[in-house]
DNA sequence: ACCTGAACACCGTTCAAGT
DNA sequence: ACCTGAACACCGTTCAAGT
């Protein structure tokens, strides 16, 4: 039942290759992008080619790794936020950070679009994301600063949506995404609410007691 | 002074062979997405693999080609709705055909990210899109169906990423990005505008006249 | 002027041989 | 158990030969 899928211990060698693997890999996905050849990224980390393969069965798994690590990361942040003193604030906070940890990892985030469905570790870590932000934005409406019909996976997904509205800009405006960000929170405010169209995602459509 | 590019004309088998393949590019990367091989997509429209590349210089190119055709719909929707009874409708029924035209070529669409600022056709054709969603913007400013702090700009940029929001779960809820454009255009709206962060895009931070 | 397909370069992936 | 690099398959791109 703990399906935490890391199945085994790692032999020593390859726990550190691995970790030489990842941090080369999001290293020269920074700079480069999700097109750098993987000879490159294991000549980056020491490692040969073919070892690659063996931690991840197909580069997109790979850049899927990395992406869980960020995904988790945001949870372990939006946890934290649970107990601030303002549940509204503490939800904007949870957006700002998560657009903020796009900006960071850029084109990998890019990348993510189709590939989180393929891998299931990351969508794991996206099951846990959404989660976490389904008691932020329960306990945010709960409070009054947030339009009663939005889900966590809907304030996820507006996130991820605000991130890439600025994306086509990112190079000349960096920032541009907080502009964005800023519109999107300003439609969640129960004051500016007008019916939503159509079903709610991830919730059945048939009506809850 | 006239700069479309389009050089001169095209020798008649070269028009139908650029035609010809610019259907099965759309029709191949709508069922496929863009990773379809060039070599299927010649197959499809019965041309030689050289062809494609003596028509667009690159891959990227003919993607880009697609792309353009489909900025120059939504222009002409957006010109058409220039003279509606109601600015503030007509400038929500923009962004909703926006939406749409990006639901239509899903793959396509999603590829154009970065692409457009390499093209410059497609970013000739991105420019005059931007213009008509200026023109709608700033009438439904006068009309005060809209707050007064965003451009036309961001109008292209926020419907883009409406959409984009919703392209995770795009395939389990197809017309999921109805919900997430209602939440921008409710952010849109004078009664919820707070001020917004940051300089706006592509215009001179200095103050105007 | 334009078309064509063989040839080239490159990259993800596999696997037999090593330790 | 894990590592390695040579070998393979595939794909974008080029180009010499054709019309």
């Amino acid at each position: 039942m703990t399906a935490t899928s890391q199945p085994r211990r790692l032999r020593a060698d390859a726990a550190r290759n691995r970790k030489l693997l990842l941090d080369a890999a999001a290293a020269a996905f920074a700079e480069q992008g999700t097109e750098v050849s993987i000879a490159e990224i294991a000549q980056r980390a020491g490692i040969g080619k073919g070892t690659v393969f063996r931690h991840f069965p197909a580069k997109e798994n790979l850049i899927a790794a990395i992406i869980r690590a960020r995904l988790d990361e945001l949870s372990e942040a939006g946890a934290a936020l649970l107990d601030a003193a303002d549940p509204t604030a503490a939800l904007t906070e949870f957006m700002r950070l998560g657009a903020e940890l796009q900006a960071r990892d850029h084109s990998v985030c890019q990348a993510a679009i189709g590939l989180i469905h393929d891998d299931a570790e990351a969508q794991a870590a996206a099951d846990r994301l959404t989660r976490t932000a389904e008691a932020l934005t329960e306990r945010a409406q709960r409070h009054g600063g947030i339009r009663d019909d939005v889900t966590g996976q809907d304030i996820i997904l507006l996130l991820r949506g605000a991130y890439q509205a600025a994306a086509p800009l990112a190079h000349a405006a960096p920032e541009l995404w907080r502009r964005y960000l800023a519109v999107v929170i300003d439609g969640l405010r129960p004051a500016a609410a007008q019916p939503l169209p159509g079903p709610v995602p991830g919730r059945s459509p048939t009506v809850r007691p």
